[in-house]
DNA sequence: TATGAACCCTATAGTGGCTTTAGAGTCAAG
DNA sequence: CTTGACTCTAAAGCCACTATAGGGTTCATA
C-alpha cells in the first residue's frame, strides 16, 4: 500500500506543503517515486509524520522534534532527555504564560485611559504609549 | 542638539539595528546626516521611537503600531479605532494565553507517562507521541 | 603625523516554520 | 484531445529583527 502526498495530507491533516518542508529538513525521510516522479509513501511515513504533528500541536520546536524522533527510532536508548525536553518545555511554557498575564494587565490598564471616543489629542491610550505611564 | 545613533540607542534602550530597521520600514523619519553621513537625531526621534518601543513591550505588531502612530500625530482625528485596535489586541493576548493552559495541561499529562528514565521503546511520552494519547 | 579604538555606514543573509507563487509536468475521465 | 485535478521544483515572502562582511569616520593618544 502506498499513497500520494495529497492523501498523505488528508489522512494526517498537514498540507501537502509542510509535508514537503518536513523531507526538506530531514524530518520525513525521501519517499520512493512513481513512474511520474510523484512521492508515494507508506505505512511508516505516515506514523512518523503523526508523531511530528503530535509534538507540533504540544508547540515543540522542530529541532525538539528532531532529538525526540531520534528516540523513537532507537528502541534502547535511556530516555531521561526526553524527560528533560519535556520538562524544558513546560517550563517555557509556564514563562511564557506568566509574560502574557502581565501584558493583559499592561493593555487593560492602558486601554481603560480612554473610555469612549474623543479626539486623539487628549487620548489616555495614545499619551499613556507616548509616556510609558502605563508601565510603571 | 542632535545625537548619534548609539546614543539615541543608549537613551531608549532599542539596539542600534533596531533603529536603522525602523527607519528602513518608515516607522522612523530619515534623519539629517552629518558631514561624515551620520544619522543625527533630535527629540522628536527620540520620543517617536519610544512611543514604538512602548507599543512593542505590549507585544503589538508593527503594522498595528504604525497605526498608532499615525493618530498620535494627527491630534484632531477619532480615536475610537485606537480603542478597538486595543480591543481586539487584548483579545488575541487572551486567546493566546488560553491555547497555551491547554498545551501545559497536555504536556504535563504527557510528562507524568513517563516516571524516570527507562528504555525509549517503553517510554510512555515517545508512546503517546506516537499515538497522540495524550490528546484525547 | 601615525595609529588604534570606538563608533558609524551599507548591503545582504539568516532566524523559524511554514506559505505562496510561478511555471511546468502527470494522469484519468469525458 | 482536452480538461481539470493533482503533482513537481525552485525561489520568494512572512515577521521583527539579528548577524555578518567589508568598509568609512572621528577623536585621542604616541
Amino acid at each position: 500500500m502506498t499513497i500520494k502526498i495529497g492523501e498523505l495530507a488528508k489522512r494526517t491533516g498537514a498540507t501537502v506543503e509542510t509535508i514537503r518542508y518536513y523531507e526538506k529538513e530531514r524530518l520525513l525521510p525521501e519517499p520512493f517515486r512513481s513512474a511520474g516522479n510523484y512521492r508515494l509513501y507508506n505505512e511508516e511515513h505516515i506514523e512518523r509524520l503523526q508523531f511530528i504533528l503530535h509534538c507540533r500541536t504540544l508547540d515543540m520546536a522542530l529541532d525538539d522534534v528532531r532529538i525526540l524522533l531520534e528516540y523513537w527510532e532507537s528502541p534502547d536508548k535511556d530516555c531521561g532527555d526526553v524527560n528533560n525536553l519535556l520538562d524544558e518545555h513546560i517550563h517555557a511554557v509556564e514563562i511564557r504564560m506568566e509574560e502574557l498575564m502581565h501584558l493583559k494587565h499592561h493593555l487593560t490598564v492602558l486601554r481603560q485611559k480612554c473610555a469612549g471616543s474623543a479626539q486623539a489629542v487628549s487620548c489616555g491610550i495614545l499619551n499613556a504609549l507616548a509616556d510609558n505611564s502605563c508601565n510603571e
